[in-house]
DNA sequence: CATTTCGACTAATCCGGTTCAGCTAGAGGG
DNA sequence: CCCTCTAGCTGAACCGGATTAGTCGAAATG
């Protein structure tokens, strides 16, 4: 900028104010030290404009989960993708960072925000009763919440109404007649898993029907071994096997199938969360669809208005629409 | 700072001596300053470090596979959980970017060197005639490819002998009487792709088999297609085929079985790049393996060094290992 | 014609660190 | 006892921007 300055015949300030396109300089001045940085090639400095200006120019994100089952899953890939593709927009990047638990986490968000490396964060993954929330909250860190907003205090959340897509599943279900259905749950401490496992007992309950709930860790392996426990030669095995993630649901059917059980003929399975694994395997997996990129994008959009201090609302994007492919039907019985 | 410096009764300079550790203050002074440091709770300030010495403190990886595949393929995940891990040692965050061609990648790379946001970059998916390679030589900005170190200039590489796991997998198929091969391969403007498929026939004409690639987007669809392609009816049908990843392996696997054909009697699959994926499905496909996680740590490693200015030597790391499972065995006729 | 107003720009300060050329006092040497 | 040396610290500059309180001259106003 000194350069651009000196070529001018301006003082830094003016520079300033011209690049900023904020008044105090007149057009012609304004075009040409404009020309000359174009010229030179200037760019801003971002660590001395974070400095100067008290932001960091970059939010973050920390995932919490193993790295095995992580690689695996779609969504969050899928959700960074989303995030991305509405930062871009004004080229803010996004740290990502991995952390072993909890603590780990908490850690690493007073450690950026002491040092001010981000403006804010996305949070994933809310657990039943999440330190991370309060701690974020007297930090004054803005924060968004992909997830329901419950127990998420005043940060704004970005969500989808889960239990209603769960009622449509089990109302489906239940209109072809099953009356035995199992869920393969995620772990119960992860807030989504409670409000999904709420809402399918009650609708089961409401319904006349029976449900059991099995919990896992995400994982494959847990999600077959599940579905073997479920399915082994009881008189009262479900008909109809809902999984919470898409890893487990394939991972289900190739357990149901080395049983020797025909899927939809003797057991009906559905995946929650879409993606191509449910297209890829045989016979393609009914599923769960919701815009996980479309989701990560306004979440990005309310993260950056609460970043600016803008008063931010909740978003309640569109609950999972049921896609409907080969692999639930009718029970036999 | 400043805060710390008044009430230790030195000056800001003899502060930044402690808290760095530097010869300027005596033992009892730095204890003093390191204690009320701790009791304020100082961190520092990242852009005031990056300004004042010139470098980012952090480092950039830029994707440009559409993320339709990508949230599919453990292999990112995977990577960037083992460069965190390098990188956490020291706190050194990742800036993540998904970009929508090269033209952008580059622009990106440029942005980010000229703003000094990043002290260096992780290249992958390096491309047979590549502008990344010679536009980060021009800009002198830190990288490490992630792959083959052929056409990376002066730009170190962190690699394993793929061509040599080609050989191995061709002898082996070869050694259980296989002689008509075929390879699903990714990309060919990939230069993996093209070590993997120059290894495949050079290896094949050796030992007197034939063998055929067919060029895919290293999607599922892709990979299923092919397979309906290279197995509809022909005589000269292959009995094996080999994918360049895990997903179009799954995706190979439930297009075989929809054809009614068996795996592994009628004809044999193998995967490139295991992960649980290829446990998941029925039978289990033989896949050949590599610690993904351990190379992007290594990966970390050198570009960190590179960064630092030290000299650095490309790292080869172990060539991807065969793990036999169950979608290999000897050809029937 | 004196006075006010305003646009265009300058000069200085700040952000929070690091660095470096002094300065001072006490130790050691002759 | 004087001189030198050095450990320990000070003061100020510097990194590259943004911001703000002035300054100046010309146009508008009374």
């Amino acid at each position: 900028m000194a350069d651009i300055a000196r070529r001018a015949g301006v003082t830094k300030g003016a520079v300033s104010f011209a690049l900023n396109n904020r008044p105090g300089v007149s057009e012609p001045t304004r075009h040409r030290i404009l020309a000359i940085a174009e010229e030179l090639g200037w760019q801003p400095n971002s660590a001395a404009r974070a400095l100067s200006d008290g932001r960091a120019g970059a939010f973050g994100l920390v995932i919490d989960r193993p790295a095995r089952t992580l690689g695996l899953e779609p969504f969050f890939m899928q959700l960074i993708s989303g995030i991305q593709s509405e930062l871009t927009r004004d080229a803010t990047p996004l740290m990502l960072t991995m952390a072993e638990d909890q603590a780990a986490e908490v850690a690493l968000y007073k450690s950026w925000w002491a040092q001010r490396r981000v403006d804010g964060v996305f949070l994933v993954d809310l657990q039943a009763d999440d330190a991370r929330v309060t701690v974020l909250e007297q930090l004054g860190m803005p924060a968004v919440v992909i997830g329901a907003p419950v127990g998420t205090g005043a940060l704004p959340a970005v969500w989808s109404d889960d239990a209603a897509a769960v009622r449509a599943v089990v109302r489906h279900l239940a209109d072809l007649g099953h009356r035995r259905l199992a869920r393969v749950g995620g772990p119960a401490r992860l807030r989504h898993t409670v409000i999904r496992a709420t809402a399918f007992h009650a609708c089961v309950r409401e319904l006349g029907l029976t449900g059991v709930t099995v919990e896992t860790d995400y994982s494959g392996e847990a999600g077959a071994a599940a579905t073997r426990k479920l399915l082994s030669g009881r008189a009262d095995a479900p008909t109809a096997i809902i999984y919470d993630n898409d890893v487990m649901a394939v991972s289900g059917l190739a357990a149901v199938q080395s049983m020797g059980l025909r899927v939809p003929a003797d057991i009906s399975l559905l995946a929650w969360d879409d993606s191509a694994l449910c297209e890829l395997v045989h016979p393609p997996l009914t599923a769960l669809s919701r815009d996980i990129a479309g989701y990560g994008a306004h979440a990005a959009r309310l993260l950056r208005a609460a970043a600016g201090g803008l008063p931010v609302a909740d978003r309640e994007d569109p609950a999972p629409r049921l896609t409907l492919r080969g692999s639930v039907a009718a029970p036999i019985k």
